[in-house]
DNA sequence: CTGTTAGCGCCTTCAA
DNA sequence: TTGAAGGCGCTAACAG
């Protein structure tokens, strides 16, 4: 390893500006009591040198760091891109900064492990967890000892406030949706439970709603809103379906592409819907009718309720709902005659 | 503040274990010589405690945190949201993690300034910057402090080694291809070069090749990709472009909305093409033509060079230049007659 | 207003 | 194989 510039600490600028080091710790954070021209020698000696604070040394002593820590699963969603900017964006008005750990691909869960380990161990000051498939058992041995927000899905238990969308709301609005436009032989693609929480409660949601309705909800049960194509080629044929209600806007774009190959006009032979109204697919051009989640929403509070948590000490904890909104697109129309 | 439950540190552990705190920080880490006995007894009061080590004590000492600080520009866009995931799956099987800061929203050059001294505030082994709008001057103060990767753009300078697309060749390739269709009116949308390096590269590559071929560009400045339709509501009536080529999929996908309400046909009386290919919008429902950008392998790169710079120490410094791949999509075709 | 002094939690010699 | 002691960079009393 190649020697490299030292970084300098407060002992060099001290020795810089000629002053003690506790001066320099005063001035460069406009604490206590330091002299204008003492202030102005040492932010010059800094200034020069390229210095950095470093955290570490400064949060070994202080025990605080102004770092939010942030387990999120895969970013490639839209869900949780939007759910990062709606944080970023909450906590710099509130002068703290979101650090992030993603944990994406297979190990999934292990990696979430290791991520909420990895940010305890950085020592950032709170938690928001919106990685939906870390396991609680997991979680509780943080809880009480830092302040944690759940975002994305509901979460009891003392110690943690959970906000997240009214997902069955959505899984309602949508099916409402389709059986006011006459439907009667709606198919929904079912997400196991175990792959996502959220994705199952609004299909399963759906399929309540239709079935309440006195019509027909055709389950077809997928493992997760990849598989939509698979589950379509299997069962579309022949199922005399009208309606198609996919997990998310992704599967909804692969019940579409299924539909274009097999020559069967959307909305007039098929309806589809989505779920999200995220990022690009949100495009006017798509013309997708989906759910819209209030993804920057749920960031945006989930890192308030964190803040407040950490500043006002055990704050209640709480339940927050989000209601996101229905957008009607041009892949929805009355069911043909 | 209410009281927390103390957070354990090695000396609960040493009491619990009744060993000294430097066996436990040698039994916990594997290093040095413990006996088996030891080794079990602290490990079993470890975890009783739920000891998390802190990771900022431990980088005081040891100067290293096993950690990758990255920069981002909004992660919203799927070419950043890819790049993580690259970088990730590398980081992982290194053993190093990965801590990201975005820098989105308006302030994006003072967040990713921000973003960069907190990384390095938060002693990251090494640096992978993919703010492709953060100043180099920025930057320079950090180089030969630590290892730094640049990706997403081409970067010069000592110290420094990018990673990056090979912008122009994409551009290139795309207008090749509508000139081998027979365009000879081909619309660009040219992106200003202070947005983005990389978007104003690859749109000017594609003015570049058309007018080489002796065809017509039409270019239409534009200061950023979101204002693809304004452009397009200026400019496109009576121009007799036969193509328009846009700076990336999201500007692609204005543009179809466009013709879609101005009722022109696509491809039959114009072609689009657009640029990233990542993401839902790469689904072939769309079949946008446009050139994919290797994003996760940038990010899996720039996270190998970065390790190896850290590991073994200052080495050589390099461009890498990665190739992207053409997606023939159904939004091209032969101009009409 | 300024300098001195003790640690924060951990790793790392050095002796035992 | 183990324990004691020093110090990483910084802040927070405490004297001057």
């Amino acid at each position: 390893m190649a020697a490299r510039p030292k970084v300098p600490t407060i002992l060099d600028i001290a020795a810089e500006a000629g002053v003690s080091k506790s001066a320099v710790s005063r001035a460069l954070r406009g604490q206590g009591e330091v002299s204008p021209a003492t202030r102005e020698k040492v932010e010059a000696a800094a200034r020069r040198l390229g210095y950095v604070a470093n955290a570490m040394a400064q949060a070994l002593v202080t025990s605080r760091t102004m770092n939010i820590g942030v387990v999120l699963r895969d970013v490639t969603r839209p869900y949780y891109a939007w759910l990062i900017n709606g944080m970023q964006q909450e906590a710099e008005g509130r002068g703290y900064r979101v650090v992030t750990m993603t944990s994406a691909g297979e190990l999934e869960v292990e990696d979430a492990r290791r991520a909420l380990a990895t940010l305890v161990s950085l020592q950032v000051d709170g938690l928001v967890l919106a990685s939906a498939r870390l396991p609680s058992e997991d979680v509780v041995p943080f809880v009480g000892r830092m302040p944690i927000v759940v975002a994305g899905r509901r979460e009891i238990g003392a110690g943690i406030t959970s906000v997240f969308c009214d997902d069955a709301d959505g899984g309602r609005s949508l099916a409402d949706h389709l059986l006011d436009l006459g439907h009667r032989d709606i198919a929904v693609l079912l997400v196991d439970r175990d792959y996502s929480l959220s994705q199952h409660a609004r299909t399963a949601a759906m399929v309540e709603r239709i079935e309440a309705a006195g019509a027909t909800a055709h389950v077809w049960p997928v493992p997760d809103d990849n598989h939509t194509l698979d589950a379509l080629t299997e069962r579309f044929d022949g199922s005399g379906v009208t309606a198609l209600m996919c997990p998310t806007d992704t599967a909804a774009l692969d019940a579409l592409e299924f539909l274009r190959r097999a020559d069967i006009a959307v909305p007039e032979a098929c309806s589809v819907t989505g779920f999200d109204g995220l990022g690009q697919i949100a495009n006017p051009y798509i013309g997708l009718t989906t759910f819209r989640q209030p993804a920057a929403e749920i960031g945006r509070s989930a890192v308030e309720l964190l803040i407040d948590k950490i500043e006002r000490g055990r704050a209640q904890d709480r339940l927050v709902e989000l209601r996101g909104e229905m957008v009607l697109g041009r892949t929805s129309g009355p069911p043909p005659a």
